[in-house]
DNA sequence: GCAAGGTC
């Protein structure tokens, strides 16, 4: 029996389809990773009886990277990433293995492929991110049989998924490119811009308050509408005026306010002269009697931003929420798909049958019963763009289930995280110092920067691709052209937005405390805790790079024995794991093994009493490379800590001295370790202090020794396995190896119509 | 360490 492989874009829908085209009758069972599920029934297909395999991704398969050597932001000049520096595609989340759960386990040997990808660019691209990774290894055709499959449905309903089986089509590669440029162009960019500007302004200033300075093509626009906003409400000048109101009564004692034709004057005098002329008037003559009736234009079709819009205003409900709740009220059938930019129902379109759908929901049956009796009237013309259908109620729901796209709330967490903008009550976005500088500093350089247009320009040359009209390559390259030469004006003009950094921020020479002494010129380099927190030698104009997630202090007065640094020591909490580092040793790493970022607990200095080489106890039985370090910081409580990992591991507590020694155990390699106990709380027999041994295999330190991982916010590894013997020590081993919301026209018009 | 786009 042959096999039909289904692809959905997510595991919830997988799973709707599977129950609809099987009409319940499916089996279920998990996928290789745990995430994505399949579902499997047989049926009819091409008339033959076969075997269906349902299953989803999770969103894209692939993302696109620079090769690993242009990551590197010390070696790497912004500049070349426009061109120079490959690109290639890297499994999206290594985690979810989805190429191998495809490849190797569920397409291997398939004969049909069926893609239900959600119906949008996107869904295209995904599209063929599945068929490259499943069609090298499905069966081959007899013939020329079509092989791959494209099912298009808007809504995930009976009948909608019922017809797109019925009517499948092919994937369109077209569109699928488009994806590939954007992807492209928002990588080359993006990366260049945020790391010239991070490098340059870091560098600079003491107290950025961001560790890092992003540049994107959505970011920073959504940024400048939110700058715009404020530098309105800033340069409001309010104006006292005068308004004159009257009270007046018939006989009967009904009474009204009348209100003056003037409406305002800023004149107090001219205000005065006029109520001093109604004070003594004891009455009043209707010259005319008007009436008027106002009519409210009906609705148009509902989409994307508008439905975000309505949410904010009429729900109090932020785009993220909003956007949430529709995606779920999609892929349980209440509502089509959540995600378009149409106002505008097809003139064939079951307005009726629609409506139907609620003839017995709790809330509006009578009404709908009504509309249903007296007939209805179609909405407001609006604009097909050819997406998918407005957003429309699909079925009745009832107590409990209740930008153009899903992005705009992406952008804006963005510019929050950055610390561009803080959320105030009620929602409202209020730019900070450093939102402001940058928004007034584009303007200052390059508007387009910092304009929707420029993004708009860029989607319809990019739509071009995807309608065929034009080809991949020279798109792609023409575009590039223009922000590269963007970006070299840019770079050649940036004193300009310097001159308004200079005002906000202060120079890094003046910002920190003093805290440790440089090795050149003997003087005290500054302490900036600002993140990212780093040293600065004033004398010397040098900056220094930390550990970040810790506290800095001065490490008793030692200096480095390579560069006479004072030694700092960097701790993760109190009980967490400390250890020593030289400043320069961490940005200049001194040995050949060594590499940036490593302090002393990784230094394999020979003699150096701070060393790996004379500190290190042994292998850590949690990682690959990593040692356990004794740290002489952590009396009373001593323990040793993984160079390379979160291990703690929790000796001697009664000592009031721990000295690792040169000799080694003979059973697994460990260092002996020397220990003095307290007189009274001597765990030792007799009235012994001292005694020295191995950590592991010494019968009396055997049972002193407890396992504890450090409490780190972001731990490298998890924990799991018990404690390995016999792996050999690790003293000196190296480490192996914005306009009308009405009618947005695209994605930045769109976002500018949410902030209206 | 970076973009934007998917989704968990």
């Amino acid at each position: 029996m042959k096999t039909v492989l289904m692809v959905a874009e997510k595991p919830s829908l997988a799973q709707s389809i599977a129950k609809i085209l099987s009409r319940g009758n499916f089996n279920s069972r998990k996928g290789l990773n745990g995430v994505c599920s399949v579902h499997e029934y047989t049926g009819t297909f091409l008339g033959q009886n076969v075997r269906f395999k349902v299953t989803s991704v999770c969103g894209h398969v692939m993302t696109l990277d620079f090769i690993g050597k242009y990551n590197n932001w010390d070696k790497v000049d912004p500049a070349e990433l426009f061109s120079k520096a490959p690109t290639e595609k890297k499994e999206a989340n290594p985690k979810l293995n989805m190429v191998k759960f495809l490849q190797q386990v569920e397409g291997r040997g398939i004969d049909y492929i069926v893609l239900w990808l959600d119906c949008d660019k996107e869904g295209e691209n995904i599209c063929f991110e599945v068929i490259d990774a499943i069609h090298p290894v499905m069966n081959i055709a007899r013939g020329n049989e079509r092989m791959i499959y494209r099912a298009k449905f808007s809504a995930i309903t009976d009948t909608d998924i019922n017809n797109a089986m019925n009517q499948l089509g092919e994937p369109n590669r077209n569109e699928a490119l488009s994806v590939d440029a954007r992807q492209e162009l928002d990588l080359r960019v993006g990366c260049a811009f945020t790391r010239f500007q991070t490098k340059y302004f870091q560098g600079k200033y003491g107290n950025l308050d961001s560790s890092l300075i992003s540049f994107g093509p959505c970011q920073t626009p959504t940024l400048g509408f939110c700058v715009e906003r404020h530098d309105k409400i800033q340069s409001f000048k309010p104006e006292a005026y005068w308004v004159l109101q009257a009270k007046i009564s018939n006989y009967s004692g009904d009474s009204m306010v009348l209100d003056w034709d003037r409406v305002r004057v800023f004149d107090r005098e001219v205000a005065q002269m006029y109520l001093n002329m109604t004070k003594f008037t004891t009455e009043t003559k209707v010259e005319s009697v008007s009436k008027k009736e106002k009519v409210k234009q009906r609705p148009q079709a509902l989409n994307t931003v508008e439905m975000l819009r309505v949410a904010s205003s009429a729900l109090g409900m932020g785009p993220q929420h909003a956007m949430q709740i529709a995606e779920k009220l999609y892929t349980q059938g209440y509502i089509s798909y959540p995600r378009t930019e149409t106002t505008q129902y097809p003139e064939n379109f079951d307005l009726k049958g629609t409506l139907r759908q609620q003839v017995n929901s709790p809330y509006w049956s009578e009404t709908v019963k009504a509309l249903l009796a007296e007939g209805i009237t179609r909405p407001r013309k609006g604009q097909d763009v050819g997406d998918h259908p407005p957003i429309t109620p699909m079925r009745s729901a009832t107590e409990a289930e209740l930008g153009t796209d899903a992005s705009i709330p992406v952008h804006i967490n963005n510019i929050c995280q950055r610390n561009y903008v803080t959320v105030e009550s009620g929602r409202r976005l209020k730019p900070t110092n450093l939102g402001i500088v940058l928004v007034h500093g584009y303007y200052k350089i390059d508007q387009e920067l910092v304009l929707p247009t420029i993004r708009s320009a860029v989607e319809k040359q990019l739509s071009l691709i995807a309608a065929g009209k034009a080809d991949f390559p020279p798109v792609l390259e023409h575009a590039l052209n223009i922000f590269k030469r963007k970006f070299h004006y840019f770079v050649d003009s940036i004193a300009g937005m310097d001159e308004l950094m200079e005002v906000s921020f202060s120079p890094i020479a003046e910002t920190g405390k003093p805290l440790s002494r440089c090795g050149r010129c003997h003087r005290f380099m500054k302490y900036i805790q600002a993140k990212p927190s780093r040293m600065h030698c004033s004398h010397c104009d040098d900056t220094y790079s930390l550990p970040q997630n810790g506290t800095i202090k001065l490490y008793k007065e030692l200096r480095c024995p390579l560069d006479e640094f004072e030694l700092v020591l960097w701790s993760s909490g109190s009980r967490g794991k400390s250890y020593p580092l030289c400043p320069y040793c961490y940005n200049h790493p001194p040995f050949r093994d060594m590499r940036k970022g490593m302090g002393c607990n990784e230094c394999t200095h020979p003699t150096c009493q701070h060393s790996l080489s004379l500190l290190g106890i042994v292998q850590c039985m949690e990682c690959e490379s990593g040692v356990l370090v004794f740290d002489p910081t952590s009396g009373p409580k001593w323990r040793m800590a993984c160079n390379k990992c979160n291990v703690v591991v929790h000796f001697f507590e009664n000592a009031h001295r721990v000295k690792v020694s040169s000799e080694t155990c003979d059973v697994c390699e460990a260092a002996i370790v020397d220990v003095d106990f307290n007189k009274a709380k001597s765990p030792l027999p007799g009235e012994a202090t001292q005694h020295s041994g191995c950590v592991f295999c010494d019968p009396v330190f055997q049972n002193l020794v407890e396992l504890q991982y450090a409490k780190m916010k972001h731990p490298m590894h998890r924990g799991g396995g018990g404690r390995r013997r016999g792996r050999g020590r690790g003293r000196g081993r190296r480490p192996p190896g914005r306009n009308n919301p009405k009618k947005p026209k695209d994605k930045m018009a769109a976002l500018a119509a949410y902030f209206v």
